[in-house]
DNA sequence: GGATTGACAACAG
DNA sequence: TCTGTTGCCAATC
């Protein structure tokens, strides 16, 4: 697929993110050659919730994070899926986040 | 077709 | 250190 959008991108690095590992919105965007086109991927991950197959959007928080979009997935849903995945989540924040932390500008690079 | 919004991030004051 | 503003790209109104 030689048009690779920048929207399209987003979607396969967040399929890519390994269970329970987190990334944020700005490595994506960074991996994808723009860091500061972090929102375009927060506006991605907003179709990913309908998407099909589904996207592990929560897999993606912010810089801080922070699980900005749990709002989107209808409740509390998303810090559960994290939950079930053995990342704990407190106060809608990922804890070990440095732990956790899956850049894929490094974990495919490899 | 133009203006506004959006699940963010970085820089300036 | 914190708050405020700007930049980015695509989608929606």
């Amino acid at each position: 697929m030689a048009d690779y959008n920048f929207y399209d991108n987003v979607y396969d690095v967040v399929r890519l993110i390994p269970k329970g590992r987190v990334t944020s919105y700005g490595a994506i965007a960074a991996y994808l050659g723009s860091k500061q086109s972090s929102r375009v991927v927060g506006y991605a991950m907003m179709a990913a919730g309908t998407a099909n197959p589904p996207i592990p959007a929560h897999r993606v928080v912010n810089r801080q994070g922070l699980l900005t979009g749990k709002f989107h997935f209808g409740g509390d849903t998303m810090e559960q899926l994290l939950a079930s995945e053995g990342v704990e989540v407190i106060d809608d924040k990922v804890q070990h986040f440095k732990v956790l932390y899956w850049d894929p500008a490094i974990e495919l690079t490899l």
